[in-house]
DNA sequence: TTGCCCTGTCCATAATATGGACAAGAACGC
DNA sequence: GCGTTCTTGTCCATATTATGGACAGGGCAA
């Protein structure tokens, strides 16, 4: 059903922009485009310097990078409604957070990344800051994304790792790595990172599914490793599939 | 400088991207996205549709209209900070809005377009609220797209009303009428429309430029037309040109 | 100096996107 | 009922468009 031809450069144009997405305001160096997309380097570089002469793709001027423009805000402008998964995580995510006092995420899988939309900071003192919503990885890279992966069929999951390859050398994993992360997770029924993205901390990560049965968002909790011992871990990860459930059945109302 | 070749497509698609982004949530039918880029039907409906598989676009059941989808959304979370301009207009809207008591709209250009991108809700009891957060219009048709137009070299104004043209039928306008408005603006040093796109309002707007003297945005008063007599109108205009000027010195800054 | 990695450009070529023509469904008038 | 006019969708030969190999210049480290 997917492959409508006749568009090849429009759908190379929006590869571009979800590699520069996830370089967030600071943006991405032009190499590193052409290595996570796999096009040619004039290809891209003729892509990204048309989109910059429509306002698409912004260049800063110190650094040479590129990142998303501010008419990509502007175009979001005309869907200013809420999703209806903010709407139905927001008492889960609340109710989480006073429970368990560190810092909890929502993700979203759009495309092969995951993306956080939504974040909410506990009240114990130390809290994990470093994931900020708007974040973008690629789907394996992140124990929201080993959650993901780990609640859609094998094959799809597997599909998906293998078309992020070339991104995860930039995230110091691999494939066989991320596919060993699937299959834990899968036996343990969350997502979990002992070594988190930044040093010292640890994840731990529910998924949600849509009606249809297909894994749409994951929540996380990201504390000090310390703070996430075998006890602890377990009550936190029933809190957490406590609360995916609870969003699953709002979802659906 | 701007003629950049190699992706005939990607404008093409963006030019389809921005008609849509003046749909709303509602979106709009394929016959007036043809209209108004003045593609023809088979490469728009090629694009729209590689679009909807891509997730940027989206395709409202009931209706059969194409809207944007909540792929840009997720791409414009890349860009999370508010734009300098909103923060520099924020005291000026607060302060007019509360001095004139009818809806403040701020409006920003956006190529070829007007975008509103702030409103404020006065204390009178009658409010003009027809235009929300995310209107997007083509230049020319609202009295900010008339005002911006007025305060630009006349060659440029000529060519965007040039540019816009297929559109203005939509919105029961066309180039003479719009030329002449802006003549108006001109003369009278802000923009006004005694018929209002909503039936009997009336709309004043004062343009705002960047430091180097091209227009950015307008501020906008909209109330019931007999609100708006020639004294008050008098009065609403000193305190928009008053605002402007604040907002233009804040931006600077 | 050399080597390496970055960005930018050219242009002959192959592949891609194009749009005229055709089709079919929906809404309206008579 | 039937024609008219609106809409959206699809095909495919064609030529226009996008492609990427090859080349070049700049910055930095050894």
């Amino acid at each position: 059903m997917e492959p409508r031809q006749g568009a090849q450069a429009i759908r190379r144009a929006l590869a571009v922009l979800r590699i520069l997405a996830a370089g967030r305001e600071d943006g991405v160096p032009l190499a590193e485009v052409v290595r996570a997309t796999g096009l040619t380097r004039p290809t891209v570089h003729r892509i990204v310097h048309v989109l910059i002469e429509e306002g698409i793709v912004e260049r800063h001027e110190r650094t040479g990078r590129y990142a998303i423009g501010n008419q990509v805000p502007e175009l979001a402008l005309a869907r200013a409604r809420p999703s209806r998964l903010l709407v139905a995580a927001n008492p889960s995510l609340r109710r989480a957070s006073a429970e368990i006092g560190d810092t909890l995420f929502l993700t979203v899988r759009t495309g092969n990344d995951t993306l956080c939309v939504d974040r909410r900071i506990g009240v114990y003192p130390i809290q994990v800051l470093s994931i900020e919503v708007g974040a973008r990885r690629p789907l394996g890279v992140s124990s929201a994304g080993v959650a993901i992966l780990a609640a859609m069929p094998a094959q799809d999951a597997r599909k998906i790792v293998a078309a992020n390859e070339k991104r995860y050398e930039a995230y110091r994993t691999d494939v066989a790595t991320v596919m060993g992360e699937i299959a834990a997770a899968r036996r343990l029924g969350y997502g979990m990172r002992e070594i988190g993205l930044v040093q010292g901390t640890k994840s731990i990560s529910t998924w949600i599914k849509t009606p249809d049965g297909r894994p749409a968002a994951a929540m996380t909790v990201s504390a000090v490793r310390t703070r996430l011992g075998p006890r602890r871990e377990q009550e936190v990860a029933e809190i957490l599939l406590r609360e995916a459930r609870i969003i699953e059945q709002a979802i659906r109302g």
